[in-house]
DNA sequence: CGGACAGTCCACG
DNA sequence: CGTGGACTGTCCG
C-alpha cells in the first residue's frame, strides 16, 4: 500500500532546539523533526503539506503542552509507525513499550530486550552500537523516547549535535532523571 | 584510573 | 555494496 500522506503541524516547545515539526497522517503521528525548518522532508521541504485540520492540530499542540509543562506523563497520541520497518521498528517498538517515564535502558540491555540481534551475547557492543544507529534514525523522538536510552558510562548521543544533546538533558530533566542545572528553564 | 581498541550490527549514501 | 556511527568490555600504560 502506498501510504497516507503526512501532514505537517508546528508545535511550540521549550526545547532548546525550539518548535517542532510533527507529521500525522490518519494513522496517527508519523513523524517529529526537531529543526523543521531544514529537515529534509520536513514541512518546509517542497510539497510538504500542512495540517489544516484545526481539532487535530490542538490536540497534538495540546498534549505536547502539557507534557512540556511536565503536566502529562504520556503523550498518548496514536503513532504510525510506517517510517521503521524491520529490526530498526521492532526496536523502537521495544523501547515504546518497556520503558516509562522518569525511567532509563541502556543501549546494550535494549539490543537483549528486543531480540532483534542474533550476536548480542557475544559481543554486546557491536548491538548497541546497532541501537545507536537505530536510535538516530528513530522518526518519532520524544513520543518513542530515544531520550530514555543512555550509555553504560553516561549519556550516550543524540542527533543533532551539541544542541542535539541539550535536548536529551532537557528531556531527562523534565522527567526527573537529571537534576536541573543553571541553564534548566523548564519546569520545577 | 584513563585511554586505546577490536568487534562485524544497522542505516544511509 | 561501502562506510561510518547516539557502544561496550577488555587490555594496556
Amino acid at each position: 500500500m502506498t501510504g497516507a500522506p503526512i501532514e505537517w503541524i508546528t508545535v511550540p516547545s521549550p526545547l532548546p532546539s525550539g518548535p517542532l515539526g510533527v507529521g500525522v497522517t490518519g494513522l496517527g503521528v508519523a513523524a517529529v523533526s526537531f529543526s523543521p525548518d531544514v529537515d529534509p522532508g520536513g514541512p518546509a521541504a517542497p510539497g510538504a503539506v500542512r495540517c489544516t485540520d484545526r481539532r487535530r492540530v490542538a490536540a497534538v499542540a495540546g498534549r505536547f503542552e502539557e507534557y512540556f509543562a511536565g503536566a502529562r506523563r504520556e503523550l498518548d497520541l496514536p503513532l504510525d509507525w510506517r517510517l521503521a520497518t524491520g529490526p530498526h521498528r521492532l526496536v523502537l517498538e521495544t523501547l515504546y513499550r518497556t520503558v516509562p517515564y522518569g525511567e532509563t535502558v541502556t543501549y546494550g540491555r535494549l539490543a537483549q530486550r528486543s531480540g532483534a540481534f542474533d550476536q548480542v551475547a557475544q559481543s554486546p557492543g557491536l548491538a548497541a552500537r546497532a541501537v545507536g544507529s537505530m536510535m538516530a534514525a528513530n522518526p518519532l523522538p520524544v513520543l518513542v523516547p530515544c531520550h530514555r536510552v543512555v550509555a553504560s558510562d553516561g549519556l550516550g548521543g543524540f542527533g543533532g549535535g551539541r544542541i542535539g544533546l541539550d535536548v536529551k538533558r532537557w528531556l531527562l530533566t523534565l522527567e526527573g532523571w537529571l537534576a536541573p542545572t543553571l541553564d534548566w528553564d523548564g519546569p520545577g
